[in-house]
DNA sequence: TTGTAGGCGTTATCAG
DNA sequence: CTGATAACGCCTACAA
């Protein structure tokens, strides 16, 4: 119930041409006019091309505000997810690029919504979205676990996607990777290298996805046998210099790793800057992989060992799930979790024997 | 005249409450109704007060598609821009936070376009979107020096904002920085640190703003009797990669310079990385120089020297001038052209004497 | 302070 | 294949 706070004054008359304009022009009624430029069946193909060359003559342009409340569709699908830390990000653009890649033909555009935004705080912000018809369907990316409207989202009775992980509503829809596996795969990577000595640097709490990461990382050691002293764990903040911070701690302390793994490519290229300013070559001294496998990840010297999440795939899916549910009329259910593989590039290397 | 291409089943009869059922409810006119929700003046405290408390029991949402059709209004604002290379930067997140900024307490939403995708090769994509009023404005980002569409701007009739550098069309309202003073300042501070061999690795040639600051630096050369020799200037593309080649070409050349400028912060991290290959020393050896101030050029290790672009500060400004001519139902013009400040840090010093 | 009538521009329905 | 009529849900204008 939130309604214009600020008064623009209405233009309440278009000066622009309207189908009641065409249709008198063409001799034609509004109805035959409006199956001519939707390019339905049953129109002549010579009314058809009468009304096309007549629209483009008077230029005239559809009201969609009109042709919405008659469908009762927006016309715009919202994408929602936390501006900060997000909207600047490969990730972001990716799932941008997927997004619009699978809405491609298909006359429906993207709005885009900050999940930290003040009035998202209630967690009704996406049902209202809705409700208003401002938007046909929602993509929610990479919420924060302690994000309120994640828990009512079963409830919404909106059609909506996540992408991220696992949610406290079961019978909301979302696609994931396997980020467990992911992780689980590069710990392996370093472990068949020779590594014992492994520290991992995590993500930000309120990310659902770095939990997820932690918690393989924890599994695997304790399924190896692998000891990870306190400060073996370390907490970042998916960027470069959290990553850089984590690193420096690691590396100083008594017992540093022969391996790190970062939750993240931004951290592990912090891990390396700050094995630079200490010295230590990588990978002699020093094995170090991250998680994304961005752009740069493959660019960088050296170049970053890293798990591959297929971010632009995910988003094309999400997308058919959202287009196909808005043919259907029906709210998405269901999870989809993406095949992730490990990139073995010039950061790992085998164990140092010292 | 495009339409729908994708064939949705339209749910015709929204299973909602609408103003009727309120009106109904609560004994009243829809007008009053209307009214008391718009928070207009003359209702009375209480009905007021029983409409909200009715609204909120029937979980009334406006229809907002409806709303549209009589104010003529989307309450959408697009904004529009390259994808390719722009939509993961950290310009584009300033962008979208700055003017989101501005546009708190309006009850206005973002919508995103492509400028890059087909439909925006004709030129006309801009004008049809405010015409079947999918938008009430645009904002067009960074658009390409090449793009068709800018030569039409100003015959649009659009409320329009253009974010970068000057364009074709002059009776198009845009903000800038002042590139050109960036990258003047930074020459200066690398003459005044006795660098007479200074390089300059360029943008890509579709972006405007690269061309604004390639040619800033040959004016600055020519005005001071620096020599450039051709190889001194640079083509890159804005990433690390392209900073990183053109780097290893300048540093392997007979007469290399002692101080690189590059026309962004990440072609400028790329130059680093490609010193530290061939291990040279900064700022001993060489000074390198960015354009952007990116929040990890003052994190980085040396941190970076370079130009800041309030950017955060131009989208607000947008912003404004979009909502100004919004509520004066007039089309924008004029420049705005913001201040741009040297920041000098760690990655520049004094030309080595040899 | 509240109500009535009518229209915004499009599409569905049903009839010709 | 085409047309008349009636929505869609809200808001403006004017009247009470």
């Amino acid at each position: 119930m939130s309604f214009t706070k600020l008064e623009l004054r209405p233009e309440r008359r278009a000066s622009r041409a309207t189908m009641s304009d065409l249709a008198r022009v063409c001799g034609l009624s509004k109805m035959t006019v409006s199956r001519a430029l939707a390019g339905r069946s049953g129109v002549s193909a010579v009314t058809r091309k009468k009304v096309r060359a007549a629209a483009k003559k008077l230029n005239y342009e559809l009201h969609s505000a009109a042709q919405n409340l008659n469908t009762n569709r927006s016309g715009f699908i919202g994408i929602a997810t936390p501006w900060e830390g997000l909207i600047g990000s490969n990730y972001f653009a990716e799932i941008c690029r997927g997004f619009s890649h699978a809405m491609k033909g298909t006359a429906i555009d993207v709005a885009l919504f900050d999940t930290l935004s003040e009035s998202f705080n209630d967690g009704t912000k996406l049902a209202k979205l809705y409700r208003q018809r401002k938007v046909d369907g929602l993509l929610v990316v990479a919420p924060h676990a302690n994000d309120s409207f994640l828990k009512t989202l079963g409830s919404l009775h909106v059609p909506l996607v996540v992408v991220g992980e696992s949610l406290p509503d079961p019978s909301t829809c979302w696609v994931s990777c396997d980020n467990s596996e992911g992780v689980k795969s590069v710990c392996k990577h370093l472990v068949d290298l020779g590594h014992k000595r492994i520290a991992f640097v995590g993500g930000p709490k309120e990310l659902t996805s770095a939990a997820r990461r932690r918690k393989a990382f924890l599994d695997f050691c304790r399924q190896h046998k692998l000891a990870v002293p306190p400060h073996y764990l370390q907490m970042g903040d998916y960027t470069m210099l959290g990553g850089r911070t984590a690193a420096l701690t690691l590396l100083k302390s008594p017992e540093p790793p022969t391996a790190i793994v970062a939750a993240n490519d931004l951290m592990a290229f912090g891990v390396i800057e700050s094995a630079r300013e200490l010295d230590i070559k990588i990978p002699n001294d020093l094995s170090v992989a991250g998680f994304d496998d961005l752009p740069t990840a493959a660019e960088r010297c050296p170049s970053l060992t890293t798990v591959h999440q297929p971010v632009f795939e995910m988003a094309e899916q999400s997308a058919r799930i959202l287009l196909q549910s808005l043919e259907n009329n029906e709210i998405p259910s269901g999870h989809v979790k993406m095949k992730v593989t490990l990139v073995i590039r010039d950061s790992t290397g085998p164990c140092p024997v010292n």
